[in-house]
DNA sequence: CGATTATGATTAA
DNA sequence: TAATCCTAATCGC
């Protein structure tokens, strides 16, 4: 269930715990056995996240070198466990060298691809606002080309690449911007705005691991102990963490969307 | 113990 | 828009 800002961490803490050694490749869930044969063995040449898209590059493959390329959806999960712990049959592939092992579980994605097939993946997304690479213009000019919502468009991959559900509410609020304006209609003030907040927060998220938005001057505690109540404006409650008025909660982009009606006038 | 839910996205209709 | 995929924690009875 994870954002842009931890596939990043995620892409890191590959490239630190399994560098350096050769790592084995095994699929205890049977799906991708073939595939895993194919990398087992092979010294991982570096690890990176584009959006919510994580890419681990094999070197010394006789083939021609693979691309393990992973997208954990909804529900997937690519954790660090115990190097003893059990095989359980949910777990699709697990990475493993003489320190570690990874284990990936439920991801919607998991495949092989060649560095031709990950140049279309990543070409195809939208600038994601954890990269350097990142441009702020593409973003403005896809957002202006299309009238749908912006709270659909924050979350459709091709405009921005990273934002999730959480993200793209939290967002909006702190820009004072409506889920349901047209998202051609958006000034440029504002535009570049919703870029800027998303850069900001997710770093936030990159550094911390968490989603925390709000301000810990205007909480009156620091990042490292706010609580779940503490950390989020709108999502998923039920009053406004800044000004206390009643969410509301509307479709958008086929998943609900939480709104301040007083922080985000029209 | 079954139903529901979750920080997602593709495919079909 | 709806159906579909995939897992696991949590909720309601």
């Amino acid at each position: 269930m994870p954002e842009g800002h931890i596939i990043h961490r995620l892409a890191r803490e590959l490239r630190s715990t399994l560098s350096g050694s050769p790592v084995s490749a095994t699929s205890p869930q049977g799906r991708f056995s073939q595939s895993a044969a194919l990398i087992d063995g092979l010294p991982l040449r570096r690890a990176d996240a584009y959006g919510k898209y994580l890419f681990a590059e094999w070197a010394d493959s006789p083939g021609g070198d693979p691309i393990l390329h992973i997208h954990l959806g909804l529900i997937g999960k690519l954790r660090r466990v115990d190097p003893d712990s059990p095989e359980r049959s949910t777990i699709r592939l697990r990475l493993r060298n003489p320190d570690v092992v990874w284990d990936l579980t439920g991801p919607s994605r998991c495949e092989l691809v060649t560095p031709e097939e990950k140049d279309e993946i990543v070409a195809r997304i939208g600038p994601d606002p954890l990269r350097r690479d990142a441009d702020p213009e593409t973003f403005a000019h896809r957002l202006g080309r299309t009238s749908r919502p912006i709270g659909a468009v924050l979350l459709d991959q091709g405009v921005v690449s990273g934002l999730g559900n959480i993200f793209r509410a939290e967002v909006l609020f702190l820009t004072g911007v409506r889920p349901d304006r047209p998202s051609r209609e958006l000034t440029a003030e504002e535009t570049d705005a919703v870029w800027e907040e998303s850069v900001r927060l997710m770093k936030i998220g990159l550094r911390t691991g968490r989603i925390i938005t709000t301000d810990p001057e205007e909480i009156g505690r620091p990042r490292a102990r706010m609580t779940r109540d503490d950390s989020l404006y709108v999502y998923h409650r039920d009053h406004c963490r800044r000004c206390g008025s009643e969410i509301r909660t509307v479709e958008m982009g086929g998943r609900p969307i939480q709104y301040c009606p007083t922080c985000q006038p029209r």
